[in-house]
RNA sequence: GCCCCUGUGGCGGAAUUGGUAGACGCGGCAGACUCAAAAUCUGUUGCCCAAAAGGCGUGCUGGUUCGAUCCCGGCCAGGGGCACCA
């Protein structure tokens, strides 16, 4: 037989160009055609440069539940777009000498390039990039509306600052509490920011998190916590000691349980009290400013070193006027949590305790401990669980309470001697959306001597960002542009100031989703298309925006509905998150990172070893890590799809790693998908010239049945979002069509043969598009797959009238028993103690139990 | 530090979610074809034991159960997030 080999360049542009001239992708505007509508959404990409294997692998995915929905009947919406705002734009623009705007365009235009050769179905002609202008100026009318609503307001909120480079950071350009290019200390500055009001909806947006059953429940379970809704105790403590105009020192505490063995109050450095005695204490002040040296990620605040200042302030135990408590600051209380100031039971928090052998305050062990549980020793003990039965002593008299109970019954006792009253808290905080930056949309307001804050009108918007701008200093070009700040105060004309903060990227992605309905309306939304296409049915993207992206978009929609721009509260019915790509790392005998494509892996019984491509030296294998420029372990998909195609590629990234796991790349993965795509194309070749393909037999009904039985599975496991499963499935039917072709040649012809290869193109089909379409052609289709709808599973075909049950004994398999799949219970009983291997364990006794699991398996216990 | 997740052969993983652990793929080994190689095909492949019988085995450890990869307790290791990275 001549070897058949299948040129996967050639025939993807081919299809490529088919698809397009045809505009399957293409999704009416409007109401929509009357079919199920269904939105497919991957995240869209921040253009960084060029796509790398994690885009790939997202945007694979997403593809495939696409194009199954549309051969299931539904009208699909599968739009791409560009998270163009951002930080690396104007790095590039400083490091490069760059515009941001031409290296993002730029950037985009390779990507889309990029994405276009992965053969996707998407409809194009919905683009846009949040840079857009057309993009930004709908964001700022959302804006005005927001502020209208009161939705938006400013207020003062701390931020990085690099005292050398005079410029706000980000987080993630604080580096041990220095600056990144100027390795100068950072400071925390206070600045008047905008907010968006997200606490407003804190309630509503725990409460719908179960509806969100298409959801993870880990990401439901994050959102929650993050979320965070408690409910304690709020008091007063009286001060004895403070400065002048300080009154009562209020407390939240979640553990009034413990109250009875506080021992200290604590409050953070940026706590009214601090400021008061940091203006007059230099010792205060000095440490102050050395908390606030950590910046402002609470992480960093969270793990540094737990350190206090003693006030020599007294608070007054509300439970006896006799018990005095020193005051402290302490670096690790958030001035935006709770009221800023706690009081600490070291007996019962492990921080606490660390606390108090640190400066040498008291452990009062409010509870009893339990049997087998330490009493207060070298850790807290800390009776959290609510299994664990508990007392509070003096609260409850020896009434035995769980812990919800205890803290319950302490919120009353206080409450009835009217110490403080019952609170609920909610953790999360109002979202602040001022950056000093350039490479963002513009906020659309103007500060002026006379009239104040002053929102644009709305006729003049959008406010452009201007193009003439130098990054040959660092901090916001907006603020030292000569012209673009000044205007005229829309209200009374005067002379006055643009505002020069620009927005959170994390906005552009929070409506986003919305504007793909409509991308060109006249308005930030069309409501009707809206109302038709939201909520997204299947949103796909990595799990690192479980929180922040995916709950400020459930914020938007909901924003957004108040101020009329849309139907929906929840903007994302299905959620899946998918696993990162990860590769191998390679360093050569200098130290330096070494890329996949410059080394050469060898296996052998020896285990793995790698060389150097150039001279053979060998190279010493690292660990498996997320691909990133720095680690030089990634590999570019343009490389891959030029080797092997866009179909191989896509198959690997869908074949063996379950979709929310990280996937290794491996080359020989990689060749694998790849011989794979050969055989499928080499399987249709031999079946169309099969002679006797259609004859019939029992040996080719039981092809047609695994067919079908393939075909209802890959139908579920497509729908779950199992690919990896859906893929075996796929390979263990098409050995199956290879035998019987096998057969046939060899005279024993199998039928059904071509209508069992049409069926597993067919599944292919949302995987290896272009691959499907040859191979269709080839086995005389007649339309495009693409245009083909979804295979039906014939439930009679399903049907097994015998089944194979395992037998155990005691819980260990012992045989095997085939019987009828109708088999009554005292039927299966009865075979199964016929059993010779049974009978000879049993030896004669009658046995205790036979467990009979229908369909399942039968133990029998002695 | 806090919240969340993951852990199964040499490797990626499967297991109808309490019912045959290791489907399917990769790799290895043996063989066929070939002058040879590549490609392709066939067989085999968790570990222990010469083999059979059997035993062991899902990060570690304890428990619940006729039966545990799955449920519960305690650990260990790796990963994601922590509000100005996207």
């Amino acid at each position: 037989m001549a070897s058949i080999r299948y040129n996967a360049s050639e025939t993807e542009a081919r299809w490529q160009k088919v698809w397009s001239e045809r505009k399957l992708f293409e999704t009416p505007r409007g109401a929509g055609t009357g079919k199920p509508k269904y939105y497919v959404l991957e995240m869209f990409p921040y253009p960084s440069g060029r796509i790398h294997m994690g885009h790939v692998r997202n945007y694979a995915m997403g593809d495939v539940i696409a194009r199954y929905m549309r051969a299931k009947g539904n009208e699909v919406l599968h739009p791409m777009g560009w998270d163009a705002f951002g930080m690396p734009a104007e790095n590039a623009a400083m490091q490069n000498k760059v515009h941001p705007k031409a290296w993002t365009y730029e950037n985009i235009d390779t990507m889309r390039r990029q994405l276009k050769t992965m053969g996707l179905s998407i409809d194009w002609l919905r683009e846009f990039a949040t840079c857009d202008v057309e993009y930004y100026e709908q964001q700022q009318r959302l804006f005005l509306d927001f502020l209208d609503a009161g939705i938006a307001y400013r207020r003062k909120s701390k931020v990085n600052w690099d005292p050398v480079d005079q410029t706000v950071l980000a987080n993630e350009q604080v580096i041990d509490g220095l600056g990144w290019r100027s390795g100068a200390p950072v400071e925390q500055r206070e600045l008047t920011q905008w907010f968006l009001k997200i606490s407003d909806w804190s309630q509503d947006l725990l409460d719908s998190l179960e509806t969100l059953d298409r959801w993870p429940e880990k990401v439901r379970l994050m959102q929650k916590n993050w979320i965070g809704k408690s409910r304690g105790l709020q008091f007063s403590f009286a001060t004895n000691g403070a400065p002048e105009g300080f009154g009562d020192l209020e407390v939240y505490t979640t553990r009034p349980d413990t109250l009875w063995g506080a021992s200290f109050a604590a409050i953070s450095p940026d706590h009214p009290l601090a400021k008061k005695l940091e203006a007059n204490d230099p010792g205060v002040a000095a440490f102050c400013a050395e908390c606030r040296r950590l910046g402002t990620s609470q992480e960093e605040i969270e793990r540094a070193e737990k350190k206090g200042l003693d006030t020599g302030i007294k608070v007054v135990h509300p439970f006896d006027p006799q018990w005095e408590l020193p005051v402290y600051i302490a670096n690790f209380i958030l001035m935006d949590y709770g009221t800023g100031a706690i009081f600490g039971c070291p007996a019962h928090d492990q921080r606490d305790l660390d606390f108090a052998r640190k400066y040498g305050l008291p452990v009062i062990d409010v509870f009893t401990a339990l049997d087998g549980e330490e009493p207060v020793g070298r850790t807290a003990f800390v009776p959290a669980k609510t299994e664990q039965v508990l007392f509070i002593r003096k609260v409850a008299g020896e009434e035995v309470m769980t812990g919800d109970e205890a803290v319950e019954a302490a919120i009353r006792f206080c409450e009835e001697r009217d110490i403080g009253q019952s609170v609920t808290k909610f953790r999360l905080r109002d979202w602040g959306i001022s950056r000093q930056r350039y490479w963002g949309c513009p906020i659309p307001v103007i500060h002026c001597d006379t009239c104040g804050v002053v929102p644009e009108k709305r006729e003049n918007l959008p406010v452009r960002l201007p193009d003439d701008i130098e990054f040959d200093r660092p901090g916001n070009p907006l603020d030292r542009h000569p012209t673009w700040r000044k205007t005229a105060c829309p209200k009374c004309g005067g002379q006055a100031m643009r505002e020069t903060d620009t927005m959170d990227t994390f906005v552009d992605s929070s409506w986003y989703f919305a504007r793909f309905t409509a991308p060109e309306a006249p308005g930030p939304t069309d409501p009707a298309a809206v109302s038709h296409w939201l909520p997204v049915d299947q949103y796909i993207g990595g799990i690192e925006h479980a929180i922040l992206h995916l709950l400020y978009s459930r914020f938007f929609a909901r924003a957004m509905r108040r101020t009329g721009h849309g139907g929906v509260d929840e903007p994302f019915q299905g959620l899946f998150t998918q696993g990162m790509v990860v590769h191998e790392t390679y360093r050569g005998k200098d130290g330096k990172w070494l890329s996949p494509a410059e080394v050469r892996v060898e296996e052998s019984d020896a285990g793995r070893k790698a060389f150097l491509v150039t001279d053979g030296s060998e190279v010493s294998i690292g660990g498996i890590e997320k691909m990133s420029k720095s680690k030089r372990n990634t590999v570019d998909p343009d490389d891959i799809i030029s080797s092997y195609g866009a179909d191989t590629a896509r198959w690997f990234m869908l074949s063996d790693s379950p979709p929310d796991r990280d996937v290794i790349w491996t080359e020989a993965g990689v060749e694998g998908a790849h011989r794979f795509v050969q055989r499928v194309w080499r399987l249709a070749n031999d079946v169309t010239e099969l002679p006797g393909k259609d004859g019939s037999g029992s040996e080719s009904d039981q092809l047609l049945r695994l067919a079908h039985r393939t075909l209802a599975r890959v139908d579920t496991m497509i729908g779950e979002l199992r690919f990896n499963s859906a893929v075996a499935q796929m390979y263990t039917l098409a050995n199956a069509i290879e035998d019987a072709v096998r057969q046939t040649r060899a005279g024993k012809p199998a039928g059904h043969v071509v209508e069992c290869t049409r069926l597993l193109i067919q599944m292919i089909a949302p995987m290896m598009p272009h691959l499907a379409e040859q191979c269709w052609e080839v086995l005389g289709g007649g339309t495009l797959v693409a245009e083909t709808s979804w295979p039906a599973a014939d439930p009679a075909l399903l049907a097994e009238d015998e089944i194979t049950l395992p037998v155990q004994v005691n819980g260990k398999k012992r045989a095997d028993l085939t019987i009828a799949a109708d088999a009554s219970e005292s039927d299966i009983v009865a075979a199964t103690l016929s059993i010779d291997v049974i009978q000879k364990a049993l030896d004669g006794a009658v046995p205790r139990k036979v467990i009979v699991v229908p369909k399942r398996i039968v133990n029998v216990v002695i």
